[in-house]
DNA sequence: TTAATTATATTAACAATGTTAATATAATTA
DNA sequence: TAATTATATTAACATTGTTAATATAATTAA
């Protein structure tokens, strides 16, 4: 009975403590598509979360293991989107560039997220933490059924589909890195016709 | 005679500036491939440089400012570095491969470059700065009478090469982000691989 | 040549941010 | 209810970029 008891307890206290953790995260959340990652710091985070800045010391380690616990939200928020954007999308190699497409889309629309996938330093998280392979496979989880679907119909092998597959990583942060970062080319429109030619070259 | 006296003594003043300049950019790159871009900043600039860290302020109008001066620099460098590692290559497209693995291999060598060309944020850096021009360019310029080559040998066309030019241009950087800032891979064995894939598939 | 002025450099100070230490408050247990 | 433990807050410190106030050096004018 009192094991019971003592077990139950633990259990509340690892939701609540879960609870509060998810206050920290909605609130890093909010600022990072918000405002962006730039005004993202302990003290705007407390206030969010309605909490004293020294608190959030009791939940993480630091900001940095903070900031990074909001990719899993953000993957979910943007499959999401990709989803929905692409689901009339015929099957194939056509689908695979529209699921990217709607990708890059989702990074130009929220910069900070853009910054914190790619650019934010990871520091103390450890450089075989999950959410860094979380990050580089992203794109891979999106396409996934696709590429299943492109082997199956011969449209190519799975050779082929792996080295697109890379290709395509590496090319659309390439691109999202010049014209979030250093603002080349200046303009959307010229962005998006770009990111046009090269998904085409690169898959077709 | 007044007026010419007038006019050295601005030439002279002007020498004397850009050579002080010369100094805290000097001491810049040092710490920059050094220890790195971490570590970069007002004070240590300036012990390096031998002033103190307010006289900076009377030569650059901030710390980005002068950060970006040492761009132009590590350009030569590595344009240097890529001329002799790859002026044995054969003309045509084996040696824009060449040029450009010795170009990412610049960047692996020194990640404070890698971080100050593609991922330092440019800040009050207007964003039609020449610099960021010629960062945008700069695999461009180092693969460009080669590409010439390609054209008048009927290896490619103008179209083929352009498009070819933007597809290098964005997969490198790509390339390296993962590398460098998201230590995926987590060998540079396997990097090697990885750019020797893609750069083929990009080219041939 | 010396006094006044200008240019240049330095130290002091401030603001922003991440982090830790000391203290206060709330919750739990004996 | 008192003692203990857990949690939250305020105070404090370190680092960094930047500016203001002050000192020193160089130049110019008398």
């Amino acid at each position: 009975m009192l094991r019971t008891l003592t077990l139950t307890s633990k259990d509340n206290k690892k939701i609540q403590e879960e609870r509060i953790r998810e206050y920290f995260i909605q609130a890093t959340k909010k600022i990072i598509k918000g405002e962006g990652l730039k005004t993202v710091n302990v003290r705007n985070i407390a206030d969010e979360a309605g909490y004293s800045y020294a608190t959030l010391y009791n939940y993480f380690k630091d900001i940095k293991e903070l900031v990074f616990e909001c990719v899993k939200d953000f993957q979910f928020e943007c499959e999401e989107t990709v989803n929905l954007e692409t689901k009339n999308s015929r099957h194939g190699l056509s689908k695979i560039k529209n699921i990217t497409i709607s990708f890059m889309k989702y990074f130009v629309q929220y910069p900070g997220i853009f910054e914190l996938f790619y650019l934010e330093k990871t520091s103390d998280l450890g450089h075989k933490h999950p959410t860094i392979k979380m990050i580089y496979s992203f794109l891979d989880q999106l396409t996934e059924e696709e590429w299943k679907y492109c082997i199956e119909n011969k449209i190519c092998n799975q050779t082929e589909a792996e080295q697109k597959k890379e290709t395509l990583r590496n090319l659309t942060v390439g691109i999202l890195l010049f014209y979030m970062n250093r603002h080349t080319p200046s303009s959307y429109k010229e962005f998006v016709a770009i990111t046009d030619r090269q998904l085409n070259a690169a898959l077709y």
